[in-house]
DNA sequence: ATCCAGGTCCCAG
DNA sequence: CTGGGACATGGA
């Protein structure tokens, strides 16, 4: 456990005595796109949208405070949102065996890889191919501000992403006048084999279902999260605007499969960098890096995605 | 202005 | 199976 204990605060827990836990690195290292930093220079204190809720989060000291998050509502998500039920201090001295990834570890002392909600990080990381993180951020939060619940928090609104339910009623035309592209089209087309996937599922209980409905059950997300390592790397690029990259970050962030090893432009760069894998295709490195790091490449990855991007490192 | 961004799709060989 | 171009969008 990275912490020491939890205490209830008015309207906010404590959690004593935090290893391992820095804001900074956790909500700046590209794993998540609703969270910002509330004050500038404050490096420590975040806001975000998370599971129905605008939470805070800020370090003092050795402390983290969770602010309009009460002791039922962090047992039951929050803890697992942040991965507080895992031992970094161990994750980190099993990785800095490597000796090539010691100074990327040590950059990014601070991670902690969230576990996320599965349907918002498939669509999040759909409107990721082939973008900019801030563009992505803004898209995120139009598609949450026209399809999702409103949110009041010290006055302010704000807006929950949608379920599949509500995201459904979205056409592509109208996700296409939100500023996402050529995204549009996989969003849509998920979206509605995600629902129709649900629906099925929900019609299963009381009825047969024909052929032609069957054939939807494959896209039940709640029963890809379940599927081992590759069936379920398979099963997510069976979704429109869903390759190699994309599956293995939501594997990684939203469905607890740690091995996986997303590689983008920065992994890439940064395992050329530190590993001199030159000149090898992408799915070669994700091989490389599975069978380099195991059961923890997921979580290497980040170390190595933050390192490379913070610095942006170069290589010829 | 041209290039590029946490890639995917689609087609040719 | 592998390599290369197209694809919306907008900021640098």
């Amino acid at each position: 456990m990275d912490y020491k204990a939890v205490e209830i605060l008015e309207n906010e827990i404590r959690l004593r005595d935090v290893e391992s836990f820095h804001p900074k690195h956790i909500f700046e290292c590209g794993q998540c796109f609703r969270w910002n930093r509330i004050h500038e220079e404050d490096e420590t204190r975040f806001q975000g949208i998370v599971h129905g809720k605008v939470i805070r989060v800020h370090l003092r000291g050795q402390d983290v405070h969770l602010e309009n998050v009460n002791m039922e509502e962090f047992n039951s998500f929050y803890k697992e949102y942040f991965d507080l039920g895992r031992d970094y201090d161990k994750v980190k001295k099993e990785l800095r065996k490597d000796p090539l990834l010691n100074e990327a570890v040590k950059f990014g002392y601070g991670i902690r890889v969230l576990n996320q909600e599965p349907f918002e990080t498939l669509i999040s990381f759909i409107l990721s191919s082939n973008n900019l993180i801030p563009k992505i951020k803004e898209g995120i939060r139009k598609i949450s501000e026209k399809y999702g619940k409103e949110i009041v928090f010290h006055g302010e609104t704000f807006y929950a992403f949608p379920t599949p339910q509500e995201l459904s009623q979205a056409t592509e035309e109208e996700l296409r006048g939100l500023g996402v592209g050529y995204r549009a089209k996989y969003i849509y087309e998920t979206t509605q084999a995600v629902r129709g996937a649900e629906l099925m599922k929900e019609a299963e209980k009381t009825r047969a279902l024909t052929e032609e409905e069957k054939q939807l059950l494959p896209y039940d997300l709640s029963m890809i999260a379940q599927l081992p390592e590759e069936a379920c790397h398979k099963a997510l690029q069976s979704y429109s605007g869903v390759g190699a990259k994309v599956a293995d970050c939501v594997m990684l962030f939203s469905m607890k499969k740690k091995e996986a090893f997303p590689v983008d432009v920065w992994v890439k760069k940064a395992m050329m960098h530190f590993y001199g894998a030159e000149g090898t295709n992408l799915p070669k490195i994700r091989a490389f890096g599975q069978k380099q790091f195991g059961g923890l490449a997921g979580i290497a990855q980040q170390y190595l995605f933050y390192y490379a991007r913070e610095k942006k490192i170069r290589v010829e």
